[in-house]
DNA sequence: TAAGATAGGTGTATATTTAACACGATGTTA
DNA sequence: TAACATCGTGTTAAATATACACCTATCTTA
């Protein structure tokens, strides 16, 4: 903001903390690390911002080049700034997180060598982290469960159809705690967003569910007057 | 992340969004540049993360150097990180809001000669900003909307001492609506974390209210067990 | 010192939301 | 066709939120 901008020697980066939801698990993506510091340890997928792209292009390339995921609605969640975050320097860090669907077609591929591999990993069971990455996934963590209260974002972790059951275990899996069934559903029923299909769940050995969907502009409509998106 | 951190020109810096209340009002604090770019318009206090200060160490100095205010508690709440967002280079911007008392008696005071004066301005009415200092208040403004909701950060503006009715005038003022006085008193003495004192307002040309306090420790008792500290 | 002005302080009734709780229906498999 | 597993449903009680109006205390001023 001076007359002239003094050119610093600190590192601008990004780090994706990653949800998604899979055989009843909630999961984070991880990945390998191949390159010191931290070589081969697990870590959350981040990379530094380059000087010609916002943060959220940034968040969107990086996590492309680490894991192969790409087009998915990242948003940033809080910014780490202590001093020695980082063994080399200083290092400033913006986190990103979304939530996405697992989709077991979808190869997890890392396009750069910096990562080895990339993966889902439950989150109630997370390995040892490079850098304060423990400490991100908290954070993020924590935003999301609160988020979830106000806000429909459970969706993006299910396929586009599913049932209520699953919806409720994906709550359950994300407060960590159990919900009365009846209730839930009446609830999530009245909000009016939900689309009941004719169809219904295939190849359970039980009687089958009835599959439902999340209908966006049902969503908007009924909340476009509420400014702050609550429910 | 990599094995040798690249030296960027990018620039830090901090933005701070001040909340205060007075006459009624809801203000923030502004300041006159007195540099280029944006010599003498008014803008958010905020200047250069030093390389050698964390960012929350960062927006204490940066607010003190600005506006002579000091020890008080900010944080984070949005990080700007647009391409474009400074004429001079790339600039990546956390921003911190706090909401603080204003107190005549400490007089406003920048310690640098990057500002010229600071001052409290009403936020209803405020003047064209430097920079995008506009949209970054508007996104600080939403969060403490929002965030009146679940936490008693409303005490934070009032003097020690308040009657309810300024802690529903500073609510109205906040949510810019108007609140069921009856009601409001109720809700507020219900959560038991407001101490009546002995004492009454003095030097109005009226029926003097009583005097209550906000008493944190028995708000950190009540809410203890509510780990995402929602009333 | 009485009258007027001004904000202080209080309660009840209704509507809405949340919480607790159990079992018969349906489809699958052996 | 029996056993099994999940599906799908409704009521009641408690808690919370909302709507609403008048007398009281204190100060000012005529």
């Amino acid at each position: 903001m001076d007359v002239i901008l003094p050119k610093f020697d600190s590192v601008f980066s990004i780090d994706c903390v990653i949800f998604g939801f899979e055989a009843g698990e909630l999961k984070i993506l991880l990945i390998e690390r191949n390159v010191e510091p931290f070589k081969d340890w697990y870590a959350l997928p981040g990379y530094i911002v380059e000087q010609d792209e916002s943060i959220d292009e940034a968040a969107e390339r990086i996590l492309y080049e680490l894991t192969g995921l790409r087009d998915l609605h990242m948003e940033q969640f809080h910014t780490f700034g202590e001093v020695n975050r980082h063994p080399q320097g200083r290092v400033i860090t913006v986190a990103y997180y979304a939530l996405i669907r697992i989709n077991g077609q979808k190869e997890l591929r890392p396009v750069t060598h910096y990562a080895r591999k990339a993966f889902w990993h439950p989150v109630n069971d997370l390995p040892k982290l490079a850098f304060d990455h423990t400490e991100i996934f908290k954070t993020g963590f924590n935003k999301i469960k609160r988020r979830l209260n106000y806000q429909p974002i459970a969706f993006e972790l299910l396929p586009e159809k599913f049932t209520l059951t699953q919806l409720q275990t994906l709550y359950e899996a994300i407060l960590n705690k159990k919900l009365d069934k009846r209730n839930f559903r009446k609830k999530m029923l009245s909000y009016g967003f939900l689309k009941e299909l004719d169809e219904k769940q295939k190849g359970v050995s039980y009687r089958a569910a009835k599959l439902y969907k999340f209908d966006k502009r049902k969503y908007a409509k009924i909340f476009q007057n509420d400014l702050t998106g609550e429910l």
